[in-house]
DNA sequence: TATGAATGAGACTTCATTCAT
DNA sequence: TATGAATGAAGTCTCATTCAT
C-alpha cells in the first residue's frame, strides 16, 4: 500500500535527498551528520527526520535514486552500431552522468570505498547481468576481427574509472587545471581527448 | 632536538599508521574512530593516544606516509626513452602502488572525496610541479610526432583514473570478477590491457 | 539579528549560570565539571550543551555576569559629599554585593588566583579607569586636608580586601564563628567595624 | 617508625613540595594535575609518584608544609607590649608571610574556596585556639581603655584579608599598579598604609 | 632511583533520535 | 507539518595510577 504523498511532501523529501547526496558524497555514511543535511536542506532536524526515520533511511533513499538514475544512464546505451559508433555513445553517456551526477558519483565512491555493504546487495546480480551483456558484445567485436584482442572486463573498467574520475576526484582536478566538468570547453576536451584514445586503443 | 624514539615505539606507531590507513582508507578522516583503530592496532585507545595525541594527529600522520610512498614512486619514474618505454614504464609503477598500497590509495581517495582539505596544502605546489613536467614531455613528444596530437593533461588523468581504479573500488571488482590486484594473473591482465590500450590509443 | 530566546531557553540559562556561579566558585574554571553544573541546573548534561555549546561558555557568561553585577555596584557608588559619608557608602554598597554574590565574587577570586586569564582581558581598561578615577577623588581630600594622607591605592585594596573576605572566606569565617553574612547580626556587626576602623584610620 | 630518608629523596621531596605548591596555588586540588607538578619539578610522573603515592597525597604535603610556616609565623609574634607595638608586629609578620610564601598562601585560598575540606580537620582546633587567645588579648585592650571598643574577631579578620589579599590577588594588583611585593618599595608602602590604617582606626 | 609504556575511569563533546507542543 | 527541548549512546581526549624494566 503506497502511501499518499502530499505535494509539499514530495517537495521536501526530494530537498532531503539533493542534500543528503551532496553531504554523503563529502563524509560518507557514516562521516556525514543529519545536521549537515538538515541545513543544507534549509529544516530543522526534527522535520527533516518527519520525512525520513532515520540517517540510514537517507542513506538508502539516497543510493536508491543515484542508483536509478545511473541505471536509466547505462540503459539509454544501446548497441547501436559499429564498435567506434557504440564505444563513443557509451563515453558520452558515461561523461553525462559524471556531470550532471558528480555528487551522486562521490556517494558511489564513498560507499564503495566502505566495502559497499549496501551497494553490493542493492545491484549485485543486476550489475553482473549488465556487465556480462557488454562482455558478451565486446567478445563479439573481438571475434568478428572489428577491434584488437583485448580482455573486455579491463576496457569496461577503463571506462568506468576515467569517466568517474572526473566526478570523484573533481577536487584534485580543480586544483590542477582551475576547472571541472561544468567548464563546458574542458568537459568537451576531456570527453574528447578520452574518447579518441580509447577508441584508438582498441580499434584496428 | 630530535626526540629519541625506542624500539618499542617505532613499532607501535607503525601499527598505528598500518590500522589507521586501513580505517582511514574505509571511513574518511570523519567516520573513521579511534576505537577501531586501536582495535585494529591491537592496543587500547588511551595507549594509542600515548604515542599519537589525537585522531588528527594519526590521520596526518597516514596522509603523510602515504604521500612519501606516493611520491617516491612517481619519482622512482624516468623519461627514460621512447614514449612507449616511459609510458609502460609509468603505468607499471602505479600499478604497482595501487596492489601495494591499496589502503593508503584509499585514504587519499577519501581525503579528495571530502575536497581534499590536507592534501591540498601538503602537496599543492609539489604536485603541479610534477604535472607540469609531465605535461611538458607528452607536448614534447607531440611536437616531435613521436604520439598523436592528445591534450596531455587528460592522458595523465586517465592513467591515474585507471590504476588508482583498481586500488579504490577494488570491492565493485572483487563482486564483479571475483578478483582483486593481490591475484597475480589478473593484476598482470589488467596492467597488460590497460598498457596494450593507451600504447595504441596515441602511439602513432 | 539577535535569536529570540523563549521563556523557557531563558528560565534554563539562567538555571545554567546559577549553577555554574556555584560550582566554579568552589572548585575554579579547571576543577569544575560539566556534571556538577548540570545537577545543581537540574538538567541532563547534554540538555545543559544544549543551552551553552562547551564548559568554557559557561565559564565566560558566568563571569560576564558576575562582572555586570560588580560593575553595577560600582556604579551605584556616588562621590556624594563628605570623605566619612563617601567611604561609608562605598563599603556598605561591597559589603552587599559580598552578601548578595558570595559565589560570583568567589569565582572572581578563583579567577585570579589562576592568574586572571580571562578577566584581564574583560575588564582590564575599565578597571584601571575607576580605580584611576577612586584614587584622584582620595587625593583630592588629602591636599584639601580632609583625611590623613595616605596612599590611596591601599586604601582601595584595603576595602575590597577587608569586604571580599567575609565572601570568599566564609568557610574559614564560618568555622571560627560559626556564622556567615547571611547573618544579619553578624553581617551588620562586621560592616560597623570594619567601617569604623577604616573610617577613625583615615579621618583627621 | 619513621622511614629513614636518603640525601636525593629529601631534595626531590621538596622539589615535588615547591612544585606542587605553585600548582595548587593555581589551579586548586582539583584543577592541578601530576603532569604540572612533574613538569615544574622537573621529573617524570611515575618517579615523582615514586616520591608521593598520589596526588592527594602531594596536597596533603603541601597543605601541611605551609601550614608549619603559617603557624611558625604566629607563633613568632608575641604580646610584646603596647597594642600599637603588637598590632604593628602582627602585621609585619603577616605581611613577611605574604611575600615569602604567597603561593602557600594562594594554596590557602584555594582550599578555603573548595570549602576547606581538609583545613578544617586539619586546623581547626588548633585556629580557634590561637583566635580565641587573640581575641583575649583584644578584649583586654579594650577593657583597659587602650584601644576603641571594636569587635575584636572583625579586627582579626581586617588584618587577615588585607594581608592576604597582597598574596591571594597579586595578579589583579599587578595589572593595577605594575608591582606585587616583591618590589621592595611597594612592599614597604603597602605595609607602611596599612599599619597606619589599622592604628588609627584602633588606637584612642 | 628513574622512566617509557600501559590502562581504567572519567571528563568534554557530538550525534542520532525522541518528545512535547 | 514544523520545531524547540531533551536525552542516551558513542566518540574524543585527559588524567591518576600502575607495570615493567
Amino acid at each position: 500500500m503506497q502511501k499518499k504523498r502530499s505535494r509539499i511532501q514530495i517537495i521536501n523529501q526530494q530537498k532531503v535527498l539533493d542534500a543528503g547526496t551532496e553531504v554523503f558524497a563529502k563524509y560518507g555514511s557514516r562521516g556525514a551528520t543529519i545536521d549537515q543535511i538538515a541545513e543544507m536542506a534549509g529544516m530543522s532536524k526534527p522535520n527533516l527526520l518527519y520525512y525520513f526515520k532515520s540517517k540510514k533511511e537517507i542513506y538508502l533513499a539516497v543510493l536508491e535514486q543515484t542508483l536509478n538514475k545511473w541505471l536509466q544512464c547505462l540503459m539509454e546505451w544501446q548497441v547501436t552500431g559499429s564498435p567506434e559508433e557504440t564505444i563513443t555513445n557509451y563515453i558520452n553517456k558515461k561523461f553525462e552522468f559524471s556531470r550532471d551526477h558528480a555528487a551522486g558519483s562521490r556517494v558511489f565512491a564513498n560507499e564503495i570505498l566502505e566495502g559497499a555493504p549496501i551497494l553490493k546487495s542493492l545491484l549485485g546480480e543486476e550489475l553482473m547481468r549488465l556487465v556480462g551483456e557488454d562482455t558478451r558484445v565486446i567478445k563479439g567485436w573481438i571475434k568478428d576481427d572489428l577491434i584488437r584482442p583485448i580482455e573486455p572486463i579491463h576496457l569496461i573498467f577503463m571506462i568506468w574509472a576515467v569517466t568517474q574520475h572526473y566526478a570523484d576526484f573533481s577536487a584534485q582536478i580543480e586544483t590542477l587545471t582551475g576547472k571541472t566538468l561544468d567548464d563546458e570547453k574542458f568537459y568537451k576536451q576531456a570527453k574528447k581527448t578520452v574518447t579518441q584514445i580509447i577508441l584508438n586503443g582498441v580499434l584496428k
